[in-house]
DNA sequence: CTTGACCCTAGAGTCTACTCTAAGGTTTAA
DNA sequence: TTAAACCTTAGAGTAGACTCTAGGGTCAAG
């Protein structure tokens, strides 16, 4: 099949799929005599391995560990593809931790202010981000 | 004082301060003779509005619109400012329910696969990612 | 034989918020 | 006087993952 097949079938873009190309995630199978790159179902189960990889989360480097993992599997451990998953979780669980902050301290400024069509002279949002450090801990 | 001095008072790098003179979002109170950048407290208030805003999560675009009102409060109504923190944590709480999503889905790729030193020829963490598209829901 | 839907390449642009560099001028203290 | 520690500018670089453009070939239908 022609790029744009294979981009209909994975629910990636053909742009997209030129650029996994240029990462070397994604070789075409073949080109035709007018050069335009051909695929296979191995390739198609490639490209949607990789979207379902980005769809979890992972970057496009850990995708590429990934995918030398399915490549070769005798030739690797699951202890490598779990310590991937693991670190990722790591880093998810500190994201979320920040943005639980974050709305924690939206919330107080949200609550505080009365949202009205008063002049904002009195805002409590304003005022707050005013008093810059002295934070009740 | 020069912008050093404003860069440790604020806890805003050199570089940052300057890069907010060109966004148009924190001015320089004065010039000295010799071109430096002169601030006075105002603008130290100013600079710590912003950094604060910035953790908080907003966007400099978000603590443009915040410093508008604070320069000009009568001119401006409470709704303004509510109206983007509450936008804010609509944000906030998508990006945190999609992270929760990334959470559940590596957690149950890396609690499947055993993490061991054999093979990955029967990793559980492979042959889920391969499996496109057929989700239980 | 032309129109439209494809395909190709190399390379630039997008987003956000910095961060840094090069090449210089100024101030301060020893 | 000289060295350190400031300051200036314009502009480039960084991250990550695309996304798009210009300028062109190719292919099937009517
Ligand atoms: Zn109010
Ligand atoms: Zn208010
Ligand atoms: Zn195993
Ligand atoms: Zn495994």
């Amino acid at each position: 099949m022609k790029i744009g097949e294979l981009a209909k079938e994975s629910g990636l873009s053909v742009h997209t799929l030129r650029y996994y190309e240029k990462q070397d995630l994604l070789l075409a199978t073949a080109r035709s005599e007018s050069n335009y790159r051909l695929y296979d179902q191995q390739a198609l189960g490639t490209a949607r391995f990789i979207r379902r990889s980005r769809e979890i989360g992972f970057s496009l480097e850990e995708v590429a560990v990934f995918l030398s993992i399915r490549a070769d599997k005798p030739a690797h451990v699951c202890a490598e593809a779990k310590t991937l998953a693991e670190n990722k979780i790591v880093d998810v669980e500190q994201k979320i931790s920040e943005l639980k902050q974050v709305l924690s301290a939206l919330h107080k400024l949200s609550d505080a202010c009365c949202g009205g069509n008063e002049s904002a002279e009195h805002c409590s949002i304003i005022d707050a981000l005013e008093q810059s450090d002295q934070e009740a801990s």
